[in-house]
DNA sequence: TCAGGAATTGAGAGCGCTTCCAATGGCGGG
DNA sequence: CCCGCCATTGGAAGCGCTCTCAATTCCTGA
């Protein structure tokens, strides 16, 4: 030890690395970091030191100095107090989780209470404080353009799940196509002989989810179906909305024979409502939901829906932005901005069948 | 304007502040963190200019030289293809979501390959790389008594969700009290009738998920219950392996009355399996879980079980941890190692009745 | 009016690492 | 045998903030 500094239990620093292999902080620098000019010898010699000492970079410090992070913050609305959409979140946030393992970066979770007035500006703040590099946001944040421009104002590179049209302008985003399986939902319906619809919409301002509404409409007025044969109302996503709307729906006369929830929590409500008041289903109503979250598959009767693959839309997210990120530090200008499409697939499963009769 | 530096595009630095503001960058520093001893007129008019410039504290820079990072991190298995236990985690997350927030923390996730060779090593490694300030683990990390003990070395502050009985000696925990649970919940079986039993047990060495198998043997030994009439089988608390280890039950010539899982996700699959069969729950077959998951209550019918407060579990964790970080830094050492139980309750809903006949 | 102590404020030394730039040493060509 | 160039290596300036310590100012009471 050249430097006669008298070292006690603290942590190694890259100092201590660089006086016990003989060289300067520079060099010891240089190895750790894979850069090139260090002769094979020396290279040996402070990884040798490095074993030795257990030493550890502090990403603290090299970050401060480097001017990044290497963290990725993943937004969720939540009121803190109602049940979060845990299927959806747990599957976005496990794909993200994987491609932050594979690219090095790490995941750091932000809630924000969508109906608190700050809601934005604590965003924000996540990327002024300089704590973190890049932001994944989850609906409805992936819609709100304002934020959204906010945030090239700071040329913070952003990916939006599922963002609606409008967003998809502004920033870049992965998801399905909403509006196409709308669609294909709808027509599966109509194929298997439904006359009379039923849908239940999710949240308003949930643009993507919307989407699936307008691919409904569309096949609907394909069909020839009149508007007298549809009834639709509008829920909020949970399952408590969609044993609300359903019950509304069912005690509405004339009933339909197709149930279609914009997503399967409030199909699993409309079930439960639907079994509460004695009806079999798919005998005597078919009911479908949006997402194949886990419970679709492990309910009775389980659920025909459509398959969104989450996992990898958190993991493109991922991709996607640490692109971004690397794109940002040469001199290559920004990315332009673009949408992914990933492909989700209708799953055909026991709640939808013929009509009766 | 004193020090003469051209300031182009990039943010305001403290000492920005400083020189707008005409004083030290220590005291805008005293400003910024509530110290005392600031006179008010200069503490208005560092604020003014901190407004003015819009500065935001560097929190990259404040960590390095304060030496924290005042980020959690939450810990949690996974194979990265398996589906998660997704209302388990979410609701811990979100519970030590809402604790951060509170606290002014931040919350790292980390996933780890429980079945990967250096599983441990991940985990010690975003201590050693002075990523976050403290850990909380969840099952089956939070039975690693060495990973713990390692821990401990590293003077990281750690707090275990439901750790078994060893482990809470090692370090601190939250958790409910799993052995009264399973007691509780097979005492409200025993006394609605019933004879004979099957029990489920959840993966091996998840010692909290043991004691509710302990529990359960308490009440049948007091109960009197012979041990031909009672049935146990070993799932990995997956809906599939309860699907799976039901049906073995049940072709089992005789068939018990009352079936206990170790968790929900397996009753939910042990109903799954006796409806495939034609049985009707809960005449046929009671069938009752733990935990609590909004599954149990949405599945039909709705499930009998123990409610386990998780998000009050999360959240507690996050202060515990907090507290012990605090008193880290403090002179009075290390806080004392203690489990804190929270309380559960059996929760009876229409899956368990008394037995037929 | 002046000493003594408390309240303020400023200077400057780090925190541990990256990175620019200059210094050193070895080697082929003239 | 000397010059210039390239591969290496070392020195030192930050990154933006906290915090200790000394300097300065402001009040007291005598």
């Amino acid at each position: 030890m050249s430097a006669g500094k008298l070292k006690t239990t603290s942590k190694p620093t890259i100092d201590d690395v660089a006086a016990l292999s003989g060289v300067a902080r520079a060099t010891v620098s240089r190895v750790l970091n894979g850069g090139p000019n260090v002769r094979e010898e020396v290279r040996q010699r402070v990884l040798k030191a490095v074993d030795k000492l257990k030493y550890k970079v502090n990403m603290q410090a090299r970050f401060l100095a480097g001017g990044k992070t290497q963290v990725l913050g993943l937004v969720y609305a939540s009121d803190l107090d109602s049940e979060p959409n845990s299927f959806y979140h747990s599957g976005l946030e496990l794909g993200a989780l994987r491609g932050c393992t594979e690219a090095g970066f790490q995941l750091l979770m932000h809630t924000v209470n969508q109906h608190s007035l700050g809601k934005t500006t604590k965003i924000i703040e996540l990327v002024d404080s300089r704590r973190c590099d890049g932001l994944i946001l989850t609906p409805p944040f992936s819609d709100d353009c304002d934020l959204l421009r906010e945030l090239e104002t700071r040329n913070c590179p952003v990916v939006c799940i599922s963002p609606g049209l409008a967003a998809q302008k502004v920033a870049s985003g992965v998801g399905i196509d909403d509006e196409v399986a709308g669609y294909e939902m709808t027509r599966y319906m109509l194929q298997l002989g439904h006359k009379k619809f039923g849908f239940i919409k999710g949240l308003e301002g949930h643009l993507s989810a919307e989407e699936r509404y307008s691919g409904f409409r569309r096949a609907i007025t394909e069909a020839g179906i009149g508007e007298g044969d549809i009834t639709v109302m509008r829920g909020n996503f949970t399952f408590r909305s969609g044993v609300e709307m359903t019950a509304a729906m069912l005690n509405n006369g004339q009933r339909p024979s197709a149930l279609i929830c914009a997503n399967d929590d409030m199909a699993v409500g409309a079930l439960f409502s639907a079994h509460k008041i004695g009806l079999n289903i798919p005998q005597d109503l078919s009911i479908v939901g949006f997402d194949d979250t886990p419970v679709s598959e492990i309910i009775w009767p389980p659920l025909t829906t459509v398959h969104q693959p989450l996992k990898t839309i958190g993991q493109r997210a991922v991709e996607m932005i640490v692109e971004r990120i690397k794109a940002g530090k040469t001199a290559s200008g920004p990315l332009p901005v673009r949408f992914d499409v990933v492909a989700h697939k209708v799953v055909m499963r026991e709640s939808a069948s013929k009509p009766q009769g």
